[in-house]
DNA sequence: ACTGAACTTATAGAT
DNA sequence: ATCTATCCAGTTCAGT
């Protein structure tokens, strides 16, 4: 009985041991393949796989090759390839081979310069209309720019101009503000920070970026445009209140991009070696890129000189998120794999040894640290099961609200995102709900759910401009605008 | 201190 | 209704 019990427990380990190495001879193929050349060749295997985007469109491919990421300098190129500038950069041979690759497989290419909208969509139809829709804002806010002070262009990321609670009891999720936007599992969800409009972006793990255009019901595609303009999972997307076509992304494969509409490219920014885990702006400086890169780095990109104007290792893994203090920009939180929440000052962050405000320490990988929208409050979501409060003028009082955050491997990891004021958190739950945590009590307060919630939404955004308007994206490409009435 | 393996978990799409 | 592929997260444990 034990020998034949131990028997079939080999026999499973070896099975687990064979499909392992099945999978790195598979990933290395790919690699070599990528290194031979651009155009990546389908996985060789049985394990090819198509998907609908949506059951009403038809199979698409969504085999993200893996590619091997490699700088511009270890390729023996000139850092940046010029492609900041847009105009400068009509390359045309770079340009003609991804056009050439990409057109050959509709997967993500390993693009080392700008990369065409156009190349990069993927629908039936044409995104001709959305592009429109971006550039009618960029339109709307040139006005109002000449009016202002273009010196200060674009001061305030996502300023918040409302007063009022959210009425938590009123909000509801509709069927018609639900959509599956993309395959796979979505990493970043994001509200376009425009008023009168629901434009919803989201970055999922095979690189993919879409868009969603919530109150274009019924219309052709119903609103939703997937772009793949990245190799890896996303990592982060940035939009800029003074400029709304104009929209950063970063990712796990090392770059950098800047959609464009105007131009119609996602432009290469940056790359670098090792992955970028997260993207954040100065809300004082929006050409200040601040991004987290590798094990414990965070890098800051400039936009006015097109290179890295600083680079820390601030913590001993990954960080997860990066944040600045909407009262005093000039702190900045940052979370990690290595279980703590840092505070910056960055008018002392030197290069040799950077030294962190205040260090709070999770028991277990921490998520994310957001301030609240007055900056008072900072709220951080950890492993361990709690999501910590740090509050305080010098943010010396910690409390810890117990909350269930084991999502294993599947899901996205829960992050609380504030909402529209400093009364409240949102944050995931494994039973398909959203907790909703006060911060005065300490402790969630209400849960929303719904039977048209049928995925665990793990990734949140707040609409800035709209209170009660909450996304919440899932693992399967999912995302529920909850609206408050 | 480091490396690698096992194990956890949910979802969409296929059957 | 049931089955299965997903496969770079994080942790624990076993072995160097």
């Amino acid at each position: 009985m034990a020998t034949q019990k131990l028997t079939e427990y080999e026999i499973k380990r070896l099975e687990n041991i064979r499909r392992n190495d099945e999978m790195l001879a598979a990933l290395q193929l790919h690699a070599k393949a990528s290194l031979l050349s651009n155009a990546s060749k389908r996985q060789r295997d049985g394990s090819a796989k198509s998907y609908k985007v949506s059951p009403a469109k038809k199979p698409k491919e969504t085999e993200t090759p893996t590619v091997i990421r490699r700088s511009l300098r270890t390729r023996g190129m000139p850092p940046d390839s010029n492609c900041l500038d847009a105009d400068s950069n009509e390359n045309s041979d770079k340009t003609t081979l991804n056009q050439a690759s990409i057109s050959r497989e509709k997967t993500s290419p390993c693009v080392l310069g700008p990369l065409k909208m156009r190349d990069a969509y993927d629908g039936t139809g044409s995104d001709r209309a959305f592009i429109d829709t971006l550039l009618s804002f960029e339109r709307e806010t040139e006005i109002g720019k000449v009016k202002s002070d273009n010196l200060n262009c674009g001061i305030k990321i996502e300023k918040r101009e409302f007063e009022g609670r959210v009425d938590l009891e009123s909000m509801s999720l509709e069927p018609e503000n639900i959509a599956r936007i993309m395959p796979g599992r979505i990493m970043t969800v994001r509200f376009l920070p425009q008023s009168d409009v629901n434009i919803v972006a989201a970055g999922n793990k095979l690189g993919n970026v879409a868009f969603w255009n919530v109150d274009s019901k019924g219309e052709k595609d119903n609103g939703i445009f997937l772009y793949r303009p990245h190799t890896g999972p996303i990592s982060g997307i940035l939009f800029q209140q003074s400029c709304l076509s104009k929209i950063f992304t970063s990712c796990y494969d090392g770059y950098l991009r800047l959609m464009d509409a105007e131009k119609e490219v996602f432009n290469l920014v940056h790359s670098c070696d090792d992955a970028i885990f997260c993207l954040s702006q100065h809300p004082n400086d929006v050409k200040s890129l601040y991004f987290g890169e590798g094990r414990g780095g965070l890098s800051v990109w400039d936009d006015r000189t097109g290179s890295v104007s600083s680079q820390w290792t601030l913590h001993e893994d990954r960080i997860n998120t990066i944040d600045f203090n909407p009262q005093n920009p000039n702190i900045m939180a940052t979370s990690s794999s290595d279980a703590t929440v840092c505070l910056w000052d960055l008018r002392k962050v030197d290069a040799g040894k950077p030294k962190s405000l205040k260090i709070v320490n999770h028991e277990r990988a921490v998520h994310s640290a957001y301030f609240s929208p007055s900056g008072s409050s900072l709220a951080s979501t950890s492993f361990d099961d709690t999501i910590g409060i740090l509050s305080g003028v010098n943010f010396e009082d910690t409390s810890r609200v117990q909350h269930s955050n084991q999502t294993g491997r599947w899901i996205s990891s829960f992050r609380a995102t504030w909402g529209w004021d400093d009364s409240f958190v949102y944050v995931g739950n494994m039973k398909r709900g959203v907790d909703i945590i006060s911060l005065d009590q300490r402790r969630v307060i209400k849960t929303l759910q719904s039977p048209h919630m049928t995925a665990i939404p793990c990734r949140f955004h707040a609409h800035p401009c709209r209170v009660g308007m909450l996304a919440g994206a899932t693992a399967g490409g999912q995302v529920y605008i909850w609206t408050s009435s």
